[in-house]
DNA sequence: AGGCCACATCAGGGAATCCCTGATGGCAAA
DNA sequence: TTTGCCATCAGGGATTCCCTGATGTGGCCT
């Protein structure tokens, strides 16, 4: 209606599996005066084949997508569009997703859970060259990197041998006392690994420790 | 703007803890002519406060909720409100909660990959009195209703809502403790719903179970 | 109406573990 | 040589695990 700013408005590419969500997403963006939903995408490939029609400014990503992942589709971006920002957008945990996310080459990291407006924050944050990221989670990054500057890139570079097979043994739902027989170590030496383990991964308890080990020792079988 | 029909609007509550997504389902229902979003409500309680606040003709609810999940506040509010229809409206797979949600008192079950307009179409069909659920859903059901074979494949089926309210819980990382805190329940109960879930699937130990809820969930995650 | 069974709730108690502090010796880099 | 990481283990209180057993409720079957 009102045409006011037609030239400048910021073009915003929203990519997610969710019709209600992207509906949700759209909206909060248009009610911006100088924001602009340029195009909506439900897939991977359909957001790659928008970017040409469009030229958008920054791209709204879900981790989640059917076919080619979310981490996948911004990894593509960064190679294609190393200029065009990418903000994720994500209903999961932030700590299991937003280190990953960033690793691949997003600027940002939201949860749906959050408030709309933090997503605009996020937003202009990231149109501005910094990123975001919530203060709970740039603690938790802050932390870990102050215990050990660790130039690799994964947390579980820091662990020692001993440490990583320990590690790798409750990731395949081995419990304390089977692990002291399978290494012929006392228990109570496993449990000052598992102390290690949990100081190094900034892990609050043993239900932490086991999720992170399983969910690792998944990801390491396909590789 | 137009006000033409100020008398007999359909009022709908809803009830999702992920602020984008209940702005996107008010959006959709707003601009239907006969429909009206009275309220939006992030968790249970909010829900039940409103019911009484706003006397809604139906209710959009989602299943992941914090605190009280969305089945136990169906259930709850089949109880109180047994005249006032329920439809799910849930990012999780149709397979894995549709049937469950239709047991605990819904009218039908829309996922959030769906088109939007299935969503009207849904609330339309509830609002009859009639349940609603997609087609591939119901030869699901029907298929197996009619073969028989009511035992399902997955011993998950085995479980009642509040084990699987716990397996899920143990699937996130939380500490029995934890769980007991977030349900508010006694230590000990939280134990026997452990034990039972061991029994149910066939594990050895705690280790063993936390294991398996961790990749269940995070394959439920995706779905 | 009565019986049966699944469900949800909680307790007692011994074993295992978690989680903290602290100790020892080895080894390698500063 | 000093500093730091590593691997090993102990003490001890808090928590959880894992067994047995109990109570009330609600649904279903006869």
């Amino acid at each position: 209606m009102q045409v006011q700013q037609p030239s400048k408005l910021i073009k915003v590419l929203i990519v997610d599996d969710h019709p209600i969500v992207r509906q949700g997403i759209s909206q909060l963006i248009d009610q911006e005066p100088d924001f602009d939903t340029c195009g909506q995408a439900s897939s991977a490939q359909q957001a790659l084949d928008l970017m040409e029609v469009y030229a958008p400014d920054i791209l709204l990503v879900d981790i989640s997508l059917d076919g080619v992942s979310g981490l996948e589709l911004i990894k593509m971006l960064k190679v294609r569009y190393h200029m065009v920002p990418v903000l994720v957008l994500s209903m999961h945990d932030e700590t299991l997703y937003a280190e990953r996310a960033l690793r691949s080459g997003a600027k940002g990291y939201v949860m749906k859970q959050e408030a709309t407006e933090k997503v605009l924050i996020a937003i202009r944050q990231v149109l501005r060259g910094d990123l975001y990221l919530s203060e709970r989670m740039q603690g938790k990054i802050l932390q870990r990197v102050l215990n050990g500057d660790e130039g690799g890139l994964s947390p579980i570079d820091l662990l020692s041998d001993r440490e990583l097979e320990v590690f790798r043994l409750i990731g395949h739902g081995y419990a304390t006392g089977d692990i002291a027989r399978e290494l012929m170590r006392s228990v109570k030496t496993v449990e000052t690994h598992r102390a290690h383990l949990k100081d190094k991964l900034g892990l609050k308890n043993a239900a932490e420790l086991t999720r992170f080990a399983v969910q690792w020792a998944e990801r390491e079988q396909q590789s």
